[in-house]
DNA sequence: TAATTCTACGAAAACGTTTTCGGTGTTTTG
DNA sequence: CAAAACACCGAAAACGTTTTCGTAGAATTA
């Protein structure tokens, strides 16, 4: 039950003054060699560590990231995350987690939490909620008050930030062609709703690769799913109701279901339909049939995100105001569910 | 770029003192009502908000928890940090997430960060080298000053803290009788090395099930593997070389790596072999078939560990020297890979 | 009117650091 | 031998709060 070590202490112990433990500690030539060693051997021996608190007020700086995502529990953020505790820790930063939950109002309340000294900068992707009501009014009073935000995924567009994202219109563009490739002619496409902008832009791309190749898009051919939860029966419905041979998800959530869809409907994954999904997860490595994938990458967005959030931070501050979206290489990944 | 208001600048702006904006912002009746509204009208005009850093310093508590955990790409500790996290955020505290990569190394880095004043509290499951060690040295320092420690699912018997675990023997025993009951005779197990607890204890809950029921032990029908990276080779060998018709493994990856070998090999599940699997995530929900699962309880562990240490911090201290470890009930969820 | 109580506010300490500045006493320089 | 340089250390400010205590003046009481 020892309390805590402070230089105050070890300089009563010692008899000298608080100021002169600190240089001690730090190896100031101001104090002579016998009074320097005498202390740190004392730290040391007692197990001395500087009061991370105190450090921060005095430096004011934390030394830690705050990271706000919706959920923890999907294996895209799962890995994000990875990949900003990873790049954080090389360079002696902590990471904060919170967790909007999809909600507007939980990611005001962390934010607002967060920025009133406890992190140095964000790293965040945005709730669903407040992607459908496109308020940011938290996201730019943080900015004005010269705290920087690195945005990844689901980043608003007219904030200034910096922002890690895939091109999903050309992933989504990429695969579609490459479903057509195969040979597949009646192609469908399992999004989420358009103000999820990553749904929206992989529907973008999904369309284009058709024109392009001078095909008619079918509305019909294009399902919205809102309620992630109870997908399996719209997704089922859906697939009833157009005889598709090629599909493409914009998650492996989506695709999975699918696919035991299809399969108990008799058809056969890859022959009769085949099957490419956003999101390099577990599901698709392990799904039956495996899952032809678009990597992601999350590790490799956390990383840069942090990489980036970083370096801003660690500049000489707000000479560059320049921001910069980085786009992360997609990479098609082909496993069982394509021929 | 308004730098971030202090109640010294709102004192300078009013002129008036320090003492009387920290007063009349908690609306002490020290303060004439008129001085109070009007400091309180500026404060909110331009959003003051008091700074965490300092209020941490001046009362010694901080209002985090930290959590360090092997990996967080793995469902499992997902859904503890989801638990962590709902319940932190009900009681007013947040969340610092530090990974130990299963290394020892990194994990006593991180605790040893985190100690010097960054959090309150620690909850926490060891790394799989820290279990093969069984070196606890950081976990004791912490202690050692008084700072509380939630332990869950890889914990350390011998340190004293308070503990949530899962009846490891007792649901392993509960899942080979199930086997057993739906006449399975010939029965294997997926396992890890024993240094893993949740392993060896698995393992002795199949032992003890088995022996119960007068059947012998093969220890050649017990798998340990080690490197989970690589397990498919493993775990292919081990059930060509025993002809079982009845699996329990002790997570969802390698028992839907030993659902897809057998499929391979012109086995069908669960007609030909039946499999149960601990941890109920989504490898379990979509694999084909789907799995039989022991629920781990994530979320639940989680939001336990949390609330227990929370509890912990605002008891008046120390006085309840006393320690508790609560099981976390554990539900079989059957599924396809079951007949 | 004198003594007392209130009202309303400010000064200062405290939390644990780092750092600047100043001040001894000793040694070197001219 | 006086002046300058140096070695060594402590006081104090600063970071942003909260809180205890002190106190001036006004209002109340006796």
């Amino acid at each position: 039950m020892a309390q805590k070590l402070t230089l105050k202490k070890i300089a009563q112990e010692l008899k000298v003054s608080i100021s002169t433990v600190s240089k001690a500690l730090r190896d100031s030539h101001e104090i002579s060699v016998e009074t320097r060693t005498k202390i740190q051997e004392y730290a040391k021996q007692y197990n001395f560590k500087p009061n991370n608190i105190a450090l921060s007020l005095k430096n004011q700086k934390t030394k830690k990231i705050g990271v706000i995502i919706p959920e923890i529990v999907h294996h895209f953020f799962a890995t994000v995350i990875s990949g900003v505790e990873r790049v954080a820790n090389e360079k002696g930063y902590q990471v904060i987690i919170c967790l909007s939950g999809e909600s507007f109002d939980k990611e005001v309340v962390n934010m607002d939490m967060l920025a009133n000294g406890s992190i140095d900068g964000f790293v965040m992707s945005l709730s669903k909620e407040t992607m459908e009501r496109q308020d940011f009014h938290h996201l730019r009073e943080v900015t004005n008050q010269g705290m920087p935000i690195v945005m990844f995924d689901r980043v608003a567009d007219d904030i200034a930030c910096d922002k890690i994202i895939i091109d999903d219109v050309e992933a989504a563009n990429k695969a579609t062609d490459f479903l057509l490739r195969k040979n597949r002619r009646k192609l469908g496409l399992i999004s989420t709703p358009d103000y999820v902008n990553v749904g929206r832009l992989r529907t973008q791309g999904f369309k284009e690769a058709l024109m392009k190749r001078g095909y008619e898009i079918d509305e019909k051919a294009i399902l919205k799913v809102e309620d992630i939860e109870n997908c399996g029966d719209m997704i089922k419905e859906f697939l009833m109701a157009g005889n598709y041979d090629g599909l493409l998800a914009v998650n492996e959530l989506f695709a999975v279901t699918a696919s035991k869809a299809l399969q108990g409907m008799g058809k056969k994954v890859p022959d009769d339909v085949a099957i490419v999904a956003f999101t390099d997860g577990m599901l698709s490595k392990y799904a039956s049939p495996t899952l032809t994938t678009i990597g992601q990458q999350g590790e490799e967005m956390g990383g840069l995100a942090a990489a980036k959030l970083i370096q801003k931070l660690e500049s000489d501050h707000q000479e560059d105001e320049t921001y910069e979206t980085v786009i992360v290489k997609t990479s098609l990944i082909e496993r069982e569910s394509t021929p």
